[in-house]
RNA sequence: GCGUCAUUGGUGAAGUGGUUAACACGCUGGUUUGUGGCACCAGUACGCGAGAGUUCGAUUCUCUCAUGGCGCCCCA
């Protein structure tokens, strides 16, 4: 049997529409901070993903899932949605732009060739956001604001922002051969891993999970202090934006980008419920002024993130979040005999172009096992076509929570549904307590 | 790339080197010729991830591969 590739998944049924829903707050949200949706292409030249020097190449090339096409071109599959982004503004020019900055945002599937584990698929959907062609810190405070909002209109509580600064390419080149320095003379102590990263990312060390206890941890210089002015006066900025916005945050030292294109700003969101396991990250992003020039374009400095989809549905799932996805059908159409079927065929096409959500039998199974699926399928009303009421022109209809049955006039189905479906409840709208929280708001 | 545990029907799963692979849910049909969700009865794996080996005989033992879970490396 063929079956799927090692680290992907399908997803249907009620987790789709999970993440749909997802998919939905993020564009509407978006929308609503004015960034402009962005669609690349999952599979790139290699060398974007690929590019100069660095720390990380090794790693970067270990990880791309990459193949030569039958041109003979390396392509890679997208492990991440920044670089395209950054790609697509300037080939298109956008730099050009009378309105800048540009603010983008994506959610798309990204690959990575990796071996499978808790939270880490070799495809994976991740939705972002990136702001090119500003180096003002508000930028860097609003990105996180956009950040913050989808997740609280998903409904998300339990959040966390950890915030840090690299500094600049002077600042952060100072850190870490300070950082060397601290840790080179007592190396020793550390995994074998350390051991490795001293020499290839020593930021990393300070995100070791083995050594995380050792005293030389605590004692370890901190980005903070080794910034040149103009680092500080940024960050400090980006903390006063986010004041404004009243965000919480928490200074952590410890946020360390692996990608040597970071500067500045660098940040996470963490879900801090209890539920969520070992990978609580779920966002990640930070200022990345060197990367336009790396790819070969006009300097442009830009800042963003990328949230995993798959993270975020872990998170609504440890909080416990019920979202208002609504399931269950308006009605459905039994029926036995063949005329009875043209009807249902006919006045489930009826309500259909109404805007009900109608389904109806396909199997021509028992009536008994109908019901089952009109059950199966919630559905609130159930018409049970009768060829002796269609003749008089009437349709059976059974409201599914009450059991109650009624008769109505063929002719007056769609007036029908209106009148049981589509009318207000007081208990849908509850008008003082929508005031008082915008009373909350505005007293803020 | 490394380590580790796992892989039995539509689902959750039990199980043994040897005539019929439990049990439960679900599904289908019937009791009840077209108003169900209850109850009862019946049916429901030519098959135990794939391939090879050991054996008189393997779903059960061994090996290889694939996939999954967890962890490591790395994390854009």
């Amino acid at each position: 049997m063929i079956q799927r590739q090692k680290g992907t998944i399908d997803i249907y049924g009620d987790i789709a529409k999970k993440w749909k829903y997802i998919d939905s707050i993020v564009d509407m949200v978006a929308e609503k901070y004015n960034y402009g949706y962005i669609r690349t292409p999952i599979f790139e030249d290699f060398s974007l993903f690929h590019r100069g020097i660095g720390d990380s190449t090794d790693i970067v090339s270990k990880e791309t899932y990459d193949f030569l096409d039958k041109g003979g071109r390396r392509i890679a599959l997208r492990p991440e949605g920044t670089a395209g982004v950054v790609r697509a503004y300037i080939e298109n020019k956008m730099f050009g732009d009378p309105v800048q900055p540009k603010k983008f945002y994506y959610n798309g599937t990204m690959y990575r060739y990796e071996r499978p584990q808790s939270g880490r698929d070799r495809e994976f959907t991740q939705f972002g956001a990136e702001i090119l062609g500003s180096d003002d810190p508000i930028s860097d405070a609003e990105v996180i604001a956009l950040a913050i909002s989808i997740f609280k209109m998903l409904g998300l509580k339990d959040l966390k922002v950890k915030l840090n600064t690299l500094g600049d390419t002077e600042s952060r080149n100072k850190y870490r051969q300070v950082l060397i320095d601290h840790f080179k003379p007592h190396i020793d102590e550390f995994c074998e891993d350390c051991k490795e990263r001293i020499n290839k990312n020593p930021l990393r060390i300070l995100d070791c999970k083995i050594d995380n206890e050792n005293k030389l941890m605590k004692t370890a210089p901190k980005t903070i202090d080794y910034l040149n002015d103009e680092s500080r006066e940024r960050f400090e900025k980006v903390q006063e934006y986010l004041d404004v916005m009243g965000i919480d945050y928490e200074v952590d030292p410890t946020i360390v980008r692996g990608l040597d294109y970071y500067n500045h700003t660098v940040f996470e969101i963490e879900d801090t419920n209890p539920n969520m396991g070992l990978n609580k990250v779920i966002l990640g992003g930070g200022r990345y002024n060197g990367l336009a020039e790396q790819i070969e374009g006009p300097a442009t400095p830009g800042v963003g993130w990328a949230s995993g989809a798959g993270r975020v549905v872990d998170a609504l799932e440890a909080e416990g979040v019920e979202l208002p996805i609504d399931d269950g059908i308006d009605m459905f159409f039994l029926y036995v005999n063949d005329e009875e079927k043209r009807s249902a065929l006919y006045y489930a096409n009826e309500l259909r172009e109404a805007g009900y959500s109608v389904d109806t039998e396909f199997t021509g199974k028992s009536l008994k096992s109908q019901f089952k699926k009109a059950d199966r399928l919630n559905a609130r009303y159930i018409a049970v076509l009768n060829s002796e009421d269609l003749k008089n022109g009437e349709i059976k209809i059974k409201n599914n929570q009450t059991k109650e049955e009624e008769v109505v006039s063929a002719e007056a189905l769609i007036y029908f549904m209106d009148e049981k479906l589509n009318t207000f409840s007081e208990e849908d709208f509850d008008i003082d307590e929508l005031m008082k929280t915008k009373k909350v708001k505005e007293d803020k």
